[in-house]
DNA sequence: ACCTGAACACCGTTCAAGT
DNA sequence: ACCTGAACACCGTTCAAGT
């Protein structure tokens, strides 16, 4: 989101130091930071490669030694965001003394923000790019970390009588189904125009939490 | 599915006779069907204007006289889409005396069986089109379609007693939510790999119907 | 090692003609 | 009314050079 002009001072990272590709500062991360921004201000389809290195101040050619294809950059693109939002819902745990309904709102609405600002990266990540897993493990691993997150989550409900007992991944893959698609129709506006504005979705994303504990509750409360 | 290739014979519909463009027989619609093939066999990114004429058989150009732009024919197609989705959701609907849990759990398993048989096409229709409401209302309406089946269901569930009393319209988005973001999951491949077999899948829905329904169930039984 | 300019095939879109 | 061929700007990718 900052701009991005001419850096007037050769940047003199550490990095620069080890042996890593420079001569511009970081060159692959300056792409990946442009295309992030081409992507939240023009869509996917305004993401063209010959754009994102008139971005970074490079030739239209000079990608070529960072990613091997278009593809790739947005692999790196996706791969990032993922990692951003399992970092986001990883901090938004710091707390551990919550109560397991506490936590899965808290992770409801950490996704379902994280959607609502990215939209496009959002729609990129679950584009089908991730079907390359060979290709791609470090993008198949990174897109695992969220899941790894609200496993965790509920495995600690369950250990303390919070969620009914048994296999922890079940419950965990209807949350996360839940989570999910209520955030892919919000970001397509396919909800009800009554749950556009922002104080809505808060309450939304409660009765949804709502809901799915009494399924997935201890029926002990 | 069927071949595209040359058809010797002119085609003579009934249509041909009553005003609206023909000349190619019904253009408008072999290039959405040239397109949903294209789009099927290589993903949004292979379907490209230019070749959607070619496999309609009429110069590179044709497609303006049907469609504004590029965008006009993915409309298009996606409105078909969310057609066939209601459509398909309806006719699973036939037999009105089953439980809500059977009519909700095969509902869920026709919106999984769609998005598994034509996932690009399922990516298209949610990757933000919709949005621009104003210059597509009828996709627009197209989009809402399922929904209503959806909500039929759950009031007709209720009024059975079957299902919770209170607003119809917050266990159907809950229910809606879960069952697409199931869908979208799958399609990416984001599920575990124990699930990625058809049976798993089958079992899977079963599952996630059993446990929304004890949230919105009237506890009764 | 990294970057550049020219070049190629291709796409979306427009325009002047053709029937 | 509908379709065509040429043309334009632009993109992804490659290649031969430059430092």
């Amino acid at each position: 989101m900052e701009e991005m002009g001419q850096d007037p001072a050769k940047v003199e990272t550490a990095q620069a130091k080890q042996g890593k590709p420079y001569h511009h500062g970081d060159l692959r991360n300056a792409l990946i930071k442009a295309g992030q921004s081409l992507l939240a201000e023009e869509g996917l389809a305004g993401l063209d490669l010959r754009k994102v290195a008139r971005r970074a101040g490079v030739s239209h050619n000079a990608p070529y030694r960072h990613f091997a294809d278009k593809q790739a950059l947005l692999v790196a693109i996706a791969e990032a965001g993922f990692k951003e939002l399992a970092g986001q819902i990883q901090q938004s745990r710091q707390n551990p003394d919550n109560t397991a309904r506490t936590q899965l709102t808290t992770i409801a609405r950490v996704y379902v923000e994280f959607g609502q600002e990215h939209p496009a990266l959002m729609r990129e990540m679950f584009s089908g790019l991730v079907l390359e897993r060979k290709a791609y493990p470090s993008l198949y691993s990174a897109s695992k970390l969220a899941f790894q997150q609200l496993l965790e989550v509920v495995e600690q409900g369950q250990s303390r009588g919070e969620l009914s007992e048994g296999s922890a991944e079940r419950p965990t893959l209807v949350f996360w189904s839940l989570v999910h698609g209520l955030t892919m129709l919000l970001i397509e506006n396919q909800l009800p125009d009554n749950i556009s504005n922002p104080a809505s979705v808060e309450r939304l994303v409660e009765e949804y939490v709502t809901t799915l504990l009494q399924g997935i509750g201890s029926h002990r409360s």
